[in-house]
DNA sequence: CAGATTTTTATGTCTGCACATATTAACCTG
DNA sequence: CAGGTTAATATGTGCAGACATAAAAATCTG
């Protein structure tokens, strides 16, 4: 192999990747110690690390103390999504985004299924709200949301004619963790009309509970017209 | 605020996500710089910089040089998931694996979705396989996959009823990069029969193309029956 | 004053060193 | 030899200091 400069975690990156994809270094393999890499790429030890951390981050290496590091066997896909606010998922695609709330009353549960992917005990004192995303005027998403009132006290007094409950709850709890689970349903005749589908033709949807400190912040289902799909970035 | 003392990147992390959420931090705000916190917390500064990369890793902190570390205005969630092989989710259930292989043969281009998601030019070379991946006997998912012969030539000799192609490929082809779309889709009488669903049910659908350095590896699309949901783990 | 140039500055990264910690491997010990 | 104890070791993390780099801010210039 021909001489060659490594001068940063990068590149070293780069390398390590190289001789796994060329099979220099097999799934399951250990690969040398960290030492041994940073004599071989005459570096400092913690630059090595670095490049490593960065491989190991991504499911492509397994690293344990003092067993070593090795080629991951079965690299778990690690895909990530960046689920934005539609707002600005429309408004990427150059489109107009508008907002329309259909419905908002106070309720006491939540459904079954989002209950059961909150995971956290969930009070009863609810404000629900139904509303439509629009890009263009057409039908984009309609989502269906809860939020925990005893958590987002001032949710109350909003008027979420003006600004979508989602975009001011994401500046008003600002850090949260968020549970998904995506899957498909049929059109009901309720959901079918606000989308402008047919009943019964198979909608993409998107549940996700917000928790803060492991209370309930909010739980939100979007259904999306038929048609849609949900991109990851690269893995 | 009581005297407390902050021993590693962890609990400076900690630290500065709970002034986050307490909103001592608001959204859009600049944070102190490395060296004012690294002061504070009486540590080094590449401590302080290991805690925030790993926020801003998260889409929580936003930094760039020179302009400081903000806290992130509109930050997307981003969700992982960990795309593993069907085999290891259906045995983590506690259930058993079985796969059946439903047509083989030889193709000369992709299904147009799937080539518009691939990015990358498709040779004419392709091995297509149809199988069905089952659970204690039950259908969980029908696949159909291109090969590309080209990159992994091997694969035309392989006997797939024995191993599943995507463990085999993933065992051949170890790093690789890969986008997915989700998406929702009814089911055609053909599907319907393999999955046991009626037709025009609504069916869950992963596509998946798979690069590596550039040329596509396989491209896989992955149907499931009614009622599969697919979960994130924690953001 | 607009536009180009220089300075300043916050983060990015590297180095070399030290110690911590989790495991494995080797060693007792009954 | 089983089972527990100890030593060895690879990675994890911390520190101080230095230089690199991107980009904002200040300055110069026509």
């Amino acid at each position: 192999m021909s001489v060659q400069e490594f001068r940063n975690w990068r590149s070293i990156r780069e390398e390590v990747l190289r001789r796994i994809e060329a099979r220099e270094w097999e799934p399951g393999d250990v690969i040398p110690r960290e030492v041994a890499l940073a004599d071989e790429f005459n570096c400092a030890r913690a630059t090595v690390n670095r490049a490593l951390r960065s491989l190991s981050d991504e499911g492509i290496l397994e690293r344990r103390r003092k067993a070593g590091t090795r080629v991951a066997e079965l690299p778990t896909r690690r895909a990530t999504l960046d689920i934005s606010i539609l707002r600005l998922e429309i408004e990427a695609q150059g489109q107009h985004y508008g907002h329309q709330l259909l419905a908002q009353d106070h309720e006491t549960a939540l459904p079954p299924d989002l209950e059961a992917l909150a995971g956290v005990p969930v009070p009863h004192n609810l404000l629900h709200l139904r509303s439509l995303h629009l890009a263009d005027g057409v039908p984009y998403a309609l989502e269906e949301r809860w939020i925990n009132l005893e958590t987002a006290r001032e949710a109350e007094a909003m008027d979420f004619r003006e600004i979508s409950p989602n975009e001011w709850l994401v500046n008003h709890v600002p850090y949260t963790a968020c549970d998904f689970t995506f899957s498909a349903m049929a059109a009901d005749p309720v959901v079918a009309r606000s989308l402008k589908a047919r009943s019964g033709q198979p909608l993409f949807r998107i549940d996700r509970t917000t928790r803060q400190r492991g209370a309930l912040v909010t739980a939100v289902c979007q259904i999306f017209p038929p048609g849609y799909r949900l991109r990851t970035g690269v893995a």
